[in-house]
DNA sequence: CGCATCCATCGTATTATCACGATGAATATA
DNA sequence: TATATTCATCGTGATAATACGATGGATGCG
């Protein structure tokens, strides 16, 4: 369970959620039309309300995404705090690549 | 197969890529080891020498790192245009994550 | 109350991921 | 040529992810 520091397993976990092109699209368009978005989510995605569903119980817990529950519909949004974590653990990775052997030998 | 874009395939791509700790582990291993490293990955990782060359096939195949036979062993880097990329792609989701029914209501 | 709407969850089938030992290809060295 | 080293690939088992229909709970409306 600990064969990894908290931070890799943290930073591969937010990855993790942002890996299927389905979460990339509920991202954008919660992104896109700013105003919490509900059940139109099942609309905009070639996927069944049920799969959407689990895609956005994915992007929840990986604490990336909001839900509130809004009379007979539920609103979602992103979570500002943990696109913050994500995006520090993510960019920290990206900033340290640098290359070595194609340019340096 | 076409469902969604390209942009969002390829960042589905780059992150389910960077979605397991141990990939996250070897990303920040060449990163710090600056120059190649070849087999001590598999030295610094709790995994056996099979799974890490699959972890470093997978990180192959999505562009993030590069492999050049050096003798009889390899030598593994950053493949630096694939991180623009993945920069390029995840970035852009991050930075558009703004939060709405939280605050706003 | 009765009924529709919206969404989560359950059950399930299919597929992918992960980890390992065993084997094989390629190179270096004796 | 023989042997060792390094790594990739194969085969396999276990676990997780994906997608769907079906079901159920909660809310709103007539």
């Amino acid at each position: 369970m600990d064969n990894y520091s908290s931070d890799q397993e943290r930073t591969a976990a937010f990855a993790r959620a942002l890996g299927h092109p389905a979460r990339i699209a509920i991202v954008e368009h919660l992104a896109q039309t700013r105003a919490c978005v509900c059940g139109d989510i099942v609309d905009v995605l070639p996927l069944a309300q049920a799969s959407v569903s689990q895609h956005l119980k994915t992007l929840k817990s990986a604490g990336l995404v909001k839900g509130e529950v809004e009379g007979t519909s539920v609103c979602y949004c992103l979570d500002e705090r943990g696109w913050q974590d994500a995006q520090r653990l993510l960019g920290r990775l990206a900033s340290t690549a640098v290359e070595c052997c194609g340019s340096a030998r």
